[in-house]
RNA sequence: GCCCAUGUGGCUCAGGGGUAGAGCACAACCUUGGUAAGGUUGAGGUCAUGAGUUCGAUUCUCAUCAUGGGCACCA
C-alpha cells in the first residue's frame, strides 16, 4: 500500500511507505530540502516539526528560510541557543521557558545573578561561536518520568514542575551536540539555519507571571535567517524610536514632564492647543449623539467610594487628601467620574419614559500608578478620559452599544484609525450580580457587533467583577495596539446606589450602567495619535495650522490683512517678522510640520495673492486669499485630513 | 513595586579625581534676504539631590529622586 501526500500546490506525490515532511522536500529537491524548517500539515495553522511523520492523504506545505513563517521556528531554536550559551559561561544558572513573540523571543533563567550590558555582550558571543558549529537538533521522545528524573538531578526544578504540570505520558525533547532542553518544537535542522542573532535587552520577570512568585532574570534577543534581515529590523526599530510620542513632543513643544510632578504632563500652550481642539471636537460628537455634558467635583467624602466599592477594590491606586474635613471623614480625589454620576442620577426621580440618560464629564482624574508603570502620556497619574456614562434600561442596552459602537466608528475613521480590533470580555469566576443579567448583557454586547458585521475575539473569564465589557485596540503605524475604546456594562454600580426608575407598571425597577470611552484617555490619545500621524497633525488639530511669512517688513501690511482675513474664520495664525532668511524659517517650520506657509513677497503684494507651501513641499502660488480662507475653513470645519490644495484626499 | 541602564547649560551630546566643553537654541550687531540652516561677537552650568571616601569629588562608593527598556499592575 502506498502513501500519498498533497502538496500545497495540488501535486500528489506516491511513496512507498509514509515518508516524514523533510523526506518529501527531499524528493522534490535537495535544495528545497536542505532549506526547509517547518511544515504545515492540512488546514493546521500551527508549525510542526519538519522531521514529522506523514500519514497518507496529508496535505502539506513545507516552510523553507525564505518564507517568513520560518522566523517563529529560527528564533524557537534560538532560544535554545540563548539558553545554552548562558549555561556553558555560568553551568549554575538554571533554564525555564524560553518562547517566541512577536519579533523576537526571550529566556527566563532562575539565578541570582543579574545580567549586566557586558554580560550581555558575551552571552551573544558565546551564542554566535556556538551557531558556528551547527549541531544537528535531535528531537527525542522520552517517557515523562525519564525527563522527571533527568531535570531533578541536575537540580532543574522548575522544569521538573513544567513537565509535571504537562502531565503528559511522553514529553518531547531537542538536542544541539551535548545539550538539551524539553520542548514541543518545531526546530530548525541544524543550527546553521540560523542567519544573526542579536541580543536585545535583560529585564527582570516573575515566573509564572505573577508578582508573589520568584523573580527570574529574563534575556530578549531576535533572530533572522540572514544578516541583512536583522539589519533591516533594527532599522525599522531606529524609526519608529525616532516617532516616539515623547520625542516628538519635545521638537514640537507640545508638553513637558518635571520630576516635581512625575506622571503628570504639562502641556504647552501649543499642546494644549491641540488638546482643546480634539476635546471640542468631542463636544461636538457628543451633541449630535445624544449625550450631556456635566462638571462634578474633584474631591469626595469616603462615604462615596465606600459605597462604591472603590476603596475595598482600588484603594490603592487613590489620592488620599492629608486633611480631613470637620466630620472626621477622609477625602479622596476621584479616580474616576462615574459615582459622582451615580450621585447626579440620583438628584432626579427617573420615569422610563427618561431613559436612556447619556452623561459625558471630562473631569480630571488621579491615579496613584506604580513608579514602573509611567510612560510618557500612554500612562499617567492625572487624565481626562472621553468618558460618559448611559443609564438605560435593559431592552435599551443593545441599542445603546450599537450606538455607541457607530459613534466610535465615526470618531475613529476621522483620524483614520481603520484597523482595530475588538475582544469581548465574558463573565470571570467571582462574578458580581445575577448569571442571567450577565447572559442579557453579553448577548447585548455580542450582537450589537454581529449587527454591524464586526468581527472580534472572545476573552473567555477576563470581564470586570460588575460586568462584560468591549475593548478596542487600535493598531498605529508601527503595528503596535494600543487599547483605546472600551465599553463596559455594569451591574454593581446601580445596585450599591441603589437607583431606581419608575417603570409602566409604576414599579421601581434598576436601570443598566454602560461605562464607555472612545478615545480613552485624552492624553494617552494624544500620545498614541501623535506618533500615529508623525507629528502630522491634520489642519483642525494643528497646533499652528497657518504660518506667515513675509520676506521683508516690506510685506507686514499684507500680513497683518491675511492674519485679519482668517481670525474671522477663527483661523489661528503666526506672522513670523523675524530677521531671518526665508530658507531658515522655511526649515523651522517644516520640522514642525506646519500645514500652510504663506510666502509673501513683493510679487504678492502686488497681485494680492498668496503663494502656499505645503509641509509635502508643494507650491501653490496665485491663490486668492478670501478664496483661501474659505476653503481652509471648510477643510478645518469637517476635519478633513488632506490638503484641499491637493488633488489626492490623503493626510499628508 | 521588581530587574538592568541612564541623569553634564533650554535641546542633542562629548569629557573626566585638581570646580567644565561642542553644535543647535538664546542676546547684540551686520545683512531686507524668494522655498530646508548668512556672518561676527556674547551671555548661559553648584555636572539630578544627599551622604561617604579623599588634601581635593562633577568624576569613585552608597542612598534617594527622576527618566529609559522590560516584568508585574492597568476599577
Amino acid at each position: 500500500m502506498s502513501c500519498q501526500i498533497e502538496l500545497f500546490d495540488g501535486n500528489v506525490k506516491d511513496f512507498p511507505v509514509c515518508p516524514t515532511a523533510l523526506e518529501v522536500a527531499q524528493s522534490i529537491s535537495s535544495h528545497l530540502a536542505k532549506k526547509s524548517v517547518a511544515v504545515l500539515l492540512n488546514q493546521d495553522s500551527k508549525l510542526q516539526d519538519i522531521r514529522t511523520k506523514l500519514k497518507s492523504g496529508d496535505k502539506i506545505r513545507i516552510i523553507s528560510l525564505s518564507d517568513k513563517e520560518s522566523l517563529e521556528v529560527i528564533r524557537h531554536s534560538a532560544a535554545h541557543v540563548l539558553a545554552q550559551a548562558v549555561q556553558t559561561i555560568w553551568p549554575e544558572i538554571k533554564i525555564t521557558l524560553g518562547p517566541v513573540i512577536e519579533n523576537s523571543f526571550f529566556y527566563d533563567f532562575d539565578t541570582d545573578k543579574k545580567f549586566t550590558p557586558e554580560d550581555l555582550e558575551i552571552i551573544e558571543k558565546k551564542m554566535k561561536s556556538i551557531l558556528k558549529e551547527k549541531h544537528e537538533l535531535k528531537k527525542e521522545i522520552w517517557s515523562s518520568q525519564k525527563a522527571v528524573n533527568y531535570f531533578e538531578k541536575k537540580g532543574e526544578f522548575l522544569k521538573k514542575e513544567i513537565i509535571e504540570e504537562l502531565n503528559l505520558p511522553e514529553v518531547s525533547i531537542y538536542k544541539q551536540g551535548d545539550w538539551l532542553d524539553l520542548c514541543r518544537g518545531p526546530h530548525v535542522q541544524h543550527l546553521g539555519q540560523i542567519g544573526a542573532v542579536k541580543i536585545l535587552s535583560q529585564s527582570g520577570a516573575y515566573w509564572r507571571g505573577d508578582s508573589s512568585k520568584k523573580q527570574l532574570q529574563r534575556i530578549y534577543g531576535t533572530a533572522f535567517h540572514t544578516e541583512k534581515q536583522l539589519q533591516d529590523f533594527l532599522q525599522k526599530q531606529d524609526l519608529a524610536k525616532k516617532n516616539d510620542h515623547r520625542l516628538l513632543g519635545k521638537k514640537l513643544n507640545l508638553f513637558y514632564f518635571n520630576e516635581l510632578s512625575p506622571g503628570s504632563p504639562f502641556f504647552t500652550a501649543l499642546g494644549t492647543k491641540v488638546y482643546r481642539s480634539l476635546q471640542k471636537f468631542l463636544e461636538k460628537k457628543y451633541i449630535e449623539y445624544g449625550y450631556e455634558e456635566v462638571i462634578t467635583p474633584q474631591i469626595y467624602h469616603s462615604d462615596l467610594f465606600q459605597s462604591s466599592g472603590h476603596l475595598n477594590h482600588y484603594s490603592n491606586n487613590m489620592y488620599q487628601i492629608l486633611e480631613e474635613d470637620q466630620n472626621k471623614k477622609a477625602l479622596f480625589l476621584k479616580p474616576m467620574n462615574c459615582p459622582g454620576h451615580c450621585i447626579l442620577y440620583k438628584k432626579d426621580r427617573w420615569s422610563y419614559k427618561n431613559l436612556p440618560w447619556r452623561v459625558a464629564d471630562f473631569g480630571r482624574l488621579h491615579r496613584k500608578e506604580a513608579t514602573g508603570a509611567l510612560h510618557g502620556l500612554t500612562r499617567v497619574k492625572s487624565f481626562c478620559q472621553d468618558d460618559a456614562h448611559i443609564f438605560c434600561r435593559m431592552d435599551q442596552l443593545l441599542s445603546e452599544i450599537q450606538n455607541a459602537i457607530k459613534m466610535l466608528q465615526n470618531i475613529y475613521q476621522v483620524f483614520g484609525l481603520n484597523d482595530y480590533k475588538i475582544e469581548l470580555s465574558t463573565r470571570p469566576k467571582d462574578f458580581m450580580g445575577e448569571k442571567d443579567l450577565w447572559n442579557q448583557a453579553e448577548k447585548a454586547l455580542s450582537s450589537a457587533l454581529e449587527n454591524l458585521n464586526l468581527n472580534f475575539e472572545i476573552q473567555e473569564g477576563e470581564g470586570a467583577f460588575y460586568g462584560p465589557k468591549l475593548d478596542f485596540s487600535i493598531r498605529d503605524s508601527f503595528d503596535r495596539f494600543w487599547q483605546l475604546g472600551t465599553f463596559q456594562c455594569d451591574f454593581n454600580l446601580p445596585r450599591v446606589f441603589n437607583l431606581n426608575y419608575i417603570n409602566k407598571e409604576d414599579r421601581e425597577e434598576r436601570p443598566v450602567l454602560l461605562h464607555r470611552a472612545i478615545l480613552g484617555s485624552l492624553e494617552r490619545f494624544f500620545g498614541v495619535y501623535l506618533e500615529h500621524c508623525k507629528a502630522r497633525f491634520p489642519t483642525w488639530l494643528a497646533p499652528i495650522p497657518v504660518v506667515i511669512l513675509p520676506l521683508t517688513n516690506k510685506e507686514l501690511d499684507f500680513s497683518l490683512k491675511i492674519k485679519k482675513t482668517l481670525e474671522q474664520k477663527e483661523i489661528f495664525c503666526k506672522i513670523d517678522g523675524r530677521n531671518e532668511k526665508l530658507s531658515y524659517k522655511i526649515r523651522e517650520y517644516q520640522n514642525q510640520q506646519i500645514p500652510y506657509m504663506l510666502i509673501l513677497g513683493q510679487k504678492e503684494v502686488l497681485s494680492q495673492s498668496l503663494s502656499v507651501r505645503l509641509r509635502t513641499g508643494e507650491l501653490f502660488s496665485g491663490q486668492k486669499l478670501e478664496e483661501f480662507v474659505k476653503k481652509l475653513a471648510q477643510e478645518i470645519l469637517s476635519y478633513k485630513r488632506s490638503s484641499f490644495l491637493l488633488k489626492q484626499d490623503k493626510s499628508y
